[in-house]
DNA sequence: TCAATTAATGAATTTACGTTCATAATTAAA
DNA sequence: TTTAATTATGAACGTAAATTCATTAATTGA
């Protein structure tokens, strides 16, 4: 073992570290097109009536394919929901840390989830049957996510503080308070959605309508 | 043909008919076993996950007997809808004509609601998953219900003519409102039935949070 | 260019129901 | 009691969809 074999192993060491960077790249892109597809399709059926041939086809991949970049449906199902929530969350942290008072925050929150919904109204489908998953007793197979739990709990803390500050009522736990202005936010763009061309209001005067309505509610003043 | 012959007939024609009664009865009584018991399963796991095997046993007969009294799975997950739908109608519909105000009619929907998903927990989840197959692009096999019409349609008018009255805000649709209603309504019993014993509110209270949410908001006034 | 390695394919297999149906049990009629 | 009619049963069947895997195609390295 001279100094050059040690040379020539690192230099062979490097080719294939070099070249499997690229292979796990590639590899991403097609794992990256199958969630496309598969945010599509799950959208279109529910998770119960996509198929994975549906979700092949759509990705313009054989089944098989399918199954070499995911383990299995659920496994495609979760990880698609994963990558959207962390997507979400992070905006949201990043945005909201900006403001100063607890209602600028919810305005914040309100306004880039409903930024991130009109970029992903696919996904907004999804969103809100994973959430009446976890409404359920018996989850079936799908485990709830961590990132769900952490989006829940990131719209806590944000009401939590609001009570802090005398913004929000203290009469009602900030989660139940939490789930009441999701709630309120879900059926305005479930609505927006529906209404499509028609309807067409901008973000921002659909956000002050939802914290309006959470707000101040829908009696006449 | 003599009168004798006349009697005759129709003697012979009234015991069948008695018979066919009593049978029928029987029949329905068997009916709604099953459909208690579809309740049930369907509440636990959702339309997808709920075998017809789990509904026979939940009812204590046979898979093949299932079928005896409902033609296949869609058949009695629709009939079971349609039934808790119907009596809620009418409850709803008996209860709020008694009020004057426009007001008075929206607390006894609330109120009458609540007491019936108190009295129907199971119906509550399938409740909670019918609403959200509206909601769906694509809705599968199963047909909308024109109950479930029917009852959007009656918050919708039950909004429509408070904001007549001036009690609701006009500047948002009847509908966008009803469903606004609907998700608040929907948000505080799923918590309600989550804490389950801990936190025992009674009906009455209940009723007038949400109603406080829903008119007021969730502002410190 | 030519192995050799890696990736893609879709037919074949497995599995999990929904649904049917020949058989048995029960009830009613004679 | 015997026979006929009705009701119940669950093993067997069919189907659709998830998953696997032998084969083929593409890529890489020498």
């Amino acid at each position: 073992m001279n100094v050059n074999s040690l040379i020539e192993d690192k230099f062979i060491m490097e080719k294939p570290r070099q070249s499997l960077n690229r292979r796990e790249r590639d590899r991403l892109l097609r794992q990256a097109d199958i969630l496309r597809a598969a945010e599509h399709v799950f959208a279109l059926k529910g998770y119960h009536e996509a198929t994975m041939q549906d979700i092949a086809k759509e990705a313009q991949y054989a089944i098989g394919t399918v199954y070499l970049y995911f383990k299995d449906k659920d496994a495609l199902y979760l990880s698609l929901v994963e990558h959207k929530y962390r997507d979400l969350l992070a905006i949201l942290k990043e945005e909201t840390v900006k403001a100063k008072t607890a209602k600028e925050k919810i305005e914040i929150f309100i306004y880039e989830t409903l930024s991130f919904f009109e970029r992903n109204q696919n996904f907004f489908r999804i969103f809100v049957s994973e959430r009446n998953k976890n409404q359920e007793i018996k989850v079936g197979k799908l485990r709830k996510l961590s990132v769900v739990i952490q989006h829940k709990e990131f719209v806590v803390e944000l009401i939590k503080s609001a009570q802090e500050q005398q913004i929000i009522r203290s009469d009602f736990s900030a989660k139940q308070i939490a789930d009441i202005l999701i709630s309120i936010f879900m059926s305005v763009v479930f609505n927006w959605f529906k209404e499509g061309s028609k309807g067409i209001k901008n973000l921002s005067s659909m956000s002050s309508f939802i914290l309006d309505m959470f707000l101040n509610g829908a009696a006449v003043k």
